[in-house]
DNA sequence: GCAAACAGTACAATTTTGGTCCTGTTTAGG
DNA sequence: CCTAAACAGGACCAAAATTGTACTGTTTGC
């Protein structure tokens, strides 16, 4: 179905509740209730955006997680990336070596060209925008699709 | 990891197989070997692509498939819907009360934009693109993401 | 020292995917 | 009319990914 995964889109409704917080170094438990999502999962997402560097974790009591940067400064991309690995649209075309047809397939190259247009896509909305729900302002970002 | 299915991968493939059979009715046999993939491979997502009707088939013996329209009016879109359903990135913002949060969950408006976008990427590009590999010509299509 | 809160890992249940196989039905040709 | 090639439509199973939870540390403020 091309999607992403339900965990990704969990990541951004807790970042956009960081977003939110303005600042404020908030708990899993908080942005749990904010999100109304379960504990273990927000819990679980955290790590992983702390872990490639998109919120930055303070431990102890009243510790919780604040963003790392800019909220226009991150992107969707990163989310995604943070939450799924290197995004390839195609098993074959990212993973050299995965494929025992890459030689003669005439298809790769043109994945990989479709692959980075969809990289830039998502590149192109930042965090910002994403909490920006009902706002009309529709700033419209070009992203080109190289064809052979 | 963000991608489309291997064998949606392969639809590709033999679509462009077909491609190169120049309106010849080729049969799934022919296809696998010119694609160097696995006869009921072939022959499954043949029959997906049959019933989605990007392809015709023709029963019987010296029968098989044949594109049922022009390379250049076959989508990677029409390739991708074809084999996976209906491009949806997130589980949430697709199908309409799927999730338990949609009442004041705010990026989903967002994330059906960002859909959209991908969407047209991937419509953007067409089956005869597929099949030029090498060529040169970097004919490239806006896409346009309407942030909020 | 204690309790709150993150870190890291492990885990089971479920779903999806990948791949195969089998039983019809259609059709050209002998 | 009879056979063999070839598609139609499922059924099926094994492997992998996803989902969601749980447990055991470690850090830190009070
Ligand atoms: S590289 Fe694997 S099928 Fe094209
Ligand atoms: S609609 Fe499900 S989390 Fe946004």
């Amino acid at each position: 179905m091309l999607r992403v995964s339900k965990l990704t889109d969990y990541a951004t409704v807790v970042m956009t509740c960081l977003v939110d917080g303005a600042g404020e170094v908030l708990s899993a438990q908080v942005l749990a209730e904010r999100a109304r999502l379960e504990l273990p999962t927000v819990s679980k997402l955290l790590k992983q955006l702390a872990h490639a560097g998109l919120v930055l974790s303070t431990r102890g009591i009243n510790g919780g997680y604040r963003l790392a940067r800019d909220p226009a400064q991150i992107t969707v991309a990163d989310i995604v990336v943070a939450m799924e690995g290197p995004i390839g649209m195609t098993e074959c075309s990212t993973r050299s070596g995965s494929c025992d047809h890459e030689s003669h397939c005439g298809v790769r190259v043109n994945w990989q060209r479709i692959n980075s247009a969809i990289a830039d896509a998502l590149a192109s909305v930042t965090l910002a925008e994403m909490t920006k729900p009902a706002a009309r302002r529709t700033g419209s970002i070009p992203v080109r699709v190289a064809v052979a």
